[in-house]
RNA sequence: GGGGAGAUACCAAAGUGGCCAACUGGGGUAGACUGUAAAUCUACUGUCGUACGACUUCGGAGGUUCGAAUCCUUCUCUCCCCA
């Protein structure tokens, strides 16, 4: 296949959706979604899923497709986007994907090791330790049984610990030895462009979109997918918080303003993820046309 | 009118003579990131400086002391109780 993939990243609340939509459809292109929540179809308020006018104007991949119930991650969307290229390059010399998950967006341009599946039971029994014992007996465990990892994994973070120690255990084998640290060639051009706007009005962006939602019925869906609360997918920004409040932990205003809060924080995340390395040309949500001329000018074949 | 409590950094809040530029949390800023990634983790957050450090802070003014956010006097403001 050949064609050019243009990614379109930034945080929360940009203006990603509607921005994207204009830039697909001067190219008369589709879109990939490259976001880990908008994937799933029991949630759309507090993901901000496109409106149905939106799915409408551009057909989008990978919005709602799959169940909380399933287990998905950054591999599994490489697989998936990747198929769903091959056949959308056969009708499209450019490809839009859209959104905010920087490390789908990576797995998707640069690859992502396979690794070994494991035991489900297994990562219980170690995050069982963790609680019970505390990170440092597992540090030392995995000093044993993956020293590479050892030096290489931000040991005060419980999560990438139980990970290597998980490979290893379930393996024989170090959670390094999976590990490749190159970059996989794709056989289609990248184009990378970040979106970014003054902050103040990027949280004032945030804090509105937050009301629109609570009108929309947030606190509803919420209480629609109580049963599946145990589900990772749902330890997500605006689901949290309104499940502390549906268990009284907190007043429904203190619950908006902590997902208001939340959410920024989210959006500096993001923007964190998007400035590593100066890969993204960043541009303006609010001139589409900048983006499509900058774009043109980078397609193969363009070369100026 | 009488009695009591309190004013600490962006916010909340600890500190009650030296270990205090001041605990902690929130907020903010920056960063990390190979399968939960909207997860998880880290650093900084009075001013100046890369840093050793220097300088100005704990409602205002004065005082005691070698030394005060901490003690005294007084002023301003806030809150509570009794009238």
């Amino acid at each position: 296949m050949n064609g050019t993939l243009v990614v379109l990243g930034g945080p929360t609340a940009v203006g990603k959706t509607a921005c994207g939509i204009e830039i697909a459809r001067h190219f008369g292109t589709e879109i990939i979604s490259a976001d880990s929540r908008q994937v799933y179809r029991e949630t759309s308020i507090g993901t901000a899923v496109p409106s149905p006018e939106e799915l409408k104007a551009v057909k989008h991949h990978f919005v709602q497709t799959i169940s909380l119930e399933n287990t998905y991650n950054a591999s599994m969307f490489e697989h998936q986007v990747l198929d769903c290229l091959q056949e959308l390059f056969t009708r499209k010399q450019l490809v839009l994907m859209v959104g905010g998950s920087g490390m789908y967006i990576d797995a998707v341009c640069e690859g992502i090791d396979e690794l070994p599946g494991t035991d489900p039971r297994l990562r219980k029994q170690l995050l069982k330790r963790f609680e019970e014992e505390g990170l440092e007996v597992l540090t030392g465990e995995l000093k044993e049984l993956d020293p590479v990892s050892y030096e290489k994994v931000d040991l005060k973070n419980h999560m990438r610990v139980l990970k290597a120690l998980e490979i290893s255990l379930q393996t024989g084998k170090p959670y390094s030895s999976f590990l490749s640290d190159s970059i996989k060639e794709r056989p289609f051009g990248i184009i990378r462009i970040a979106l970014d706007m003054e902050r103040e009005v990027l949280y004032d962006r945030i804090n509105q979109r937050v009301e629109q939602m609570m009108e929309a019925g947030l606190l509803e869906e919420v209480k629609r997918i109580q049963h599946l609360r145990g589900y990772t997918a749902l330890k997500t920004v605006g689901y949290r918080e309104l499940f502390k409040y549906l268990d009284g932990e907190v007043s429904l205003e203190e619950a908006v303003d902590l997902i208001k809060r939340h959410t920024r924080k989210f959006a500096r995340k993001q923007l964190t993820w998007f400035r590593k390395e100066d890969r993204y040309r960043w541009f303006s949500p609010d001139k589409p046309e900048e983006i499509i001329h900058w774009i043109d000018k980078h397609l193969p074949g363009q070369d100026s």
